[in-house]
DNA sequence: TTCCTGACTTCGC
DNA sequence: AGCGAAGCCAGGA
């Protein structure tokens, strides 16, 4: 680790999510500390996609919804993923998304 | 160097 | 209750 700018914060974080998991923006940001920062959290994951074996595509909206799917390169791609995971995903919103939503600060706190 | 934009969220009216 | 505006940090032009 160097530095540990906000952006890393977010890297670590996702990189924890478990699979057949998802995990909000907002709940990213809150964990870190900034509410508020919950675009940061899209732009990082941008810079994150194709790089490591980040799951972007476990990060969704407070809605559920897979609004950055656009931006895999292939759409269908985030969708097919979190369903490869056992999470069901329809018209691009998971469903019983309260049910797959992984809280960070929950799973961070002992 | 400064200004703007970006995969969102929350507060205010 | 619904809509508008502000806020967060970092990178690119």
């Amino acid at each position: 680790m160097k530095k540990s700018t906000w952006l890393e914060q977010v890297y670590a974080i996702v990189c924890l999510i478990p699979p057949g998991r998802v995990t909000t923006y907002g709940a990213i940001a809150q964990c870190i500390g900034t509410s508020k920062g919950a675009r940061m959290v899209g732009w990082a994951l941008n810079q994150a996609v194709g790089r490591a074996d980040l799951p972007a595509h476990r990060v969704v909206n407070s809605q559920g919804i897979l609004t950055g799917k656009h931006h895999f390169g292939n759409p269908e791609r985030m969708a097919a993923l979190l369903q490869q995971e056992g999470v069901d995903v329809v018209n691009d919103q998971v469903q019983n998304f309260q049910k797959v939503f992984w809280d960070p600060q929950k799973e961070l706190e002992p």
